[in-house]
DNA sequence: CAGTGGTCTAGACCACTGG
DNA sequence: CAGTGGTCTAGACCACTGA
């Protein structure tokens, strides 16, 4: 009975992530047909349930397709396949091997009258960054953070009207990984995305023309409770930004989707 | 024990349905709890991971959402939840309760070497179509199907370098049906979203000023067996169309997403 | 505490595919 | 035909929540 490397969370979810591996790590090739059902049951000791699971996280990931009669294989084109990018810019950038950085742009405390609009109801801090990839300008994010959860990550503290010493220092801070950190969790999220024209300030940050055409992506997010932890809204260069879906058909009807989301360069 | 309506499909489908219906009916209203595992386990006569199945379509539609020691609940904000939207304009449209139409531009064969740049490697057919909402001039599409699956719709067929009748008459001819009846079942589909900006021809069809932020949208569908049905590339006026993306964390690590896109009015 | 969902098992029967 | 995935059952134990 083999035993995985992650000895926590769930049996399917460490199957998957054990064959994510095989996939990513390249010993399983686009094409390549994964263990039957039958033999990862064997394998790991487990009951098949439990191995369909494990298969159905690949498949919502795009990571895999499955025929009947035939098996598993491996999805051609699995890459660019990491979704989530909103949140984790900095791991996500790195995972396709480039470098990210950023340029801090502005913190500040708003009142509850200036967000509730965005339905949060309580004063929020917004923090503003430039954010790069290999040295280029690729985005400007905006992140509103309820005060109750912005109180609770010290780089989001604001001392005598200065940002935290921080936040300008470190060119790879990661919202992400502070809301980790902090014990706050996100469960589910709203994503919109719209085109627009890119303002003189948006241009003139992501080095592009005025009058060009920018991405604009709207998300809220929020934990297992349904409280609001973050807005965020990106603007992305037309050129530069590509938002990637792969949908899949549920097998019962015809409309269960997944979608992952990712920049790349044009 | 309860019956359903639909007496298609699994189990777990016909009840995810049901669930759905009470729903959107507005039976069950957003925020009320659904019916536990338990109860619909005795309703309906099934095992408890049919049910979990259920619930989990509901959960990746964002219609529902689940606590631990609490109960399964109605999403709030379970509106423009219709995905799969560039297949079928013509159901999500008339979901939403607006009236679609078309207006029929062009087809045409394309050879092979015009078509082998898109992934599609025999000759194809194109299709160019302007999408009304309610009359307004909404988007424009373009479907490239190849001969081999064109043949076999009858609306899609060329005869003496004439468009099939009924593609210039019907004002409501639905490719996603066409494709239904034909047999062929779409599994996966890849989208590619970019922000751009409207060329003459785009602003005119759009009744919208040259200059102006498009949303383009690519998509590729495929059946069971990786076989491509369809390229379709649709351009929408940034300002009246939206994508909406539901993301979910999976239980066992942080990634795994639904999206659902749907088209609004701004 | 009782009730909820989260996970898992060890079977079963079926539909589909390919040789 | 043997092997694959698709579905389903009838249990089980656990973790979490709220009263």
């Amino acid at each position: 009975m083999r035993r995985t490397v992650k000895a926590t969370g769930p049996l399917y979810a460490r199957l998957a992530q054990d064959l994510k591996n095989e996939i990513q790590s390249g010993r399983l090739q686009p094409g390549d047909m994964l263990p039957s059902e039958a033999a990862l049951c064997q394998q790991y000791g487990v009951s098949r349930g439990t191995v369909v699971r494990a298969f159905d996280m690949l498949l919502r990931e795009g990571l895999a397709q499955r025929r009947q009669g035939v098996g598993t294989f491996v999805a051609r084109q699995s890459l660019h396949r990491k979704p989530g990018y909103l949140l984790s810019f900095t791991a996500g950038v790195r995972n396709q091997g480039r470098q990210p950085s950023q340029q801090f742009l502005d913190i500040a405390r708003l009142a509850r009258r200036d967000v509730i609009q965005f339905g949060c109801d309580e004063p929020a801090v917004i923090l503003e960054r430039l954010r790069l990839v290999d040295g280029i300008p690729w985005a400007i994010h905006k992140h509103i953070v309820p005060a109750s959860v912005a109180a609770q990550i010290e780089e989001l503290t604001i001392q005598a009207g200065k940002p935290h010493a921080r936040l300008l220092e470190e060119s790879n801070f990661s919202l992400f990984e502070a809301f980790a950190e902090a014990g706050f969790s996100v469960d589910h999220a709203d994503e919109i995305l719209r085109a627009r024209i890119a303002g003189e300030r948006d241009a003139g940050l992501l080095q592009m023309a005025a009058g060009e055409a920018v991405m604009q992506v709207h998300r809220k997010s929020f934990d297992a409770k349904g409280r609001l932890l973050e807005i965020t809204e990106g603007v992305y260069s037309g050129g530069s930004y590509t938002y990637e879906a792969h949908l899949v058909s549920s097998r019962g009807l015809t409309e269960v989707l997944f979608a992952g989301d990712t920049p790349r360069q044009t």
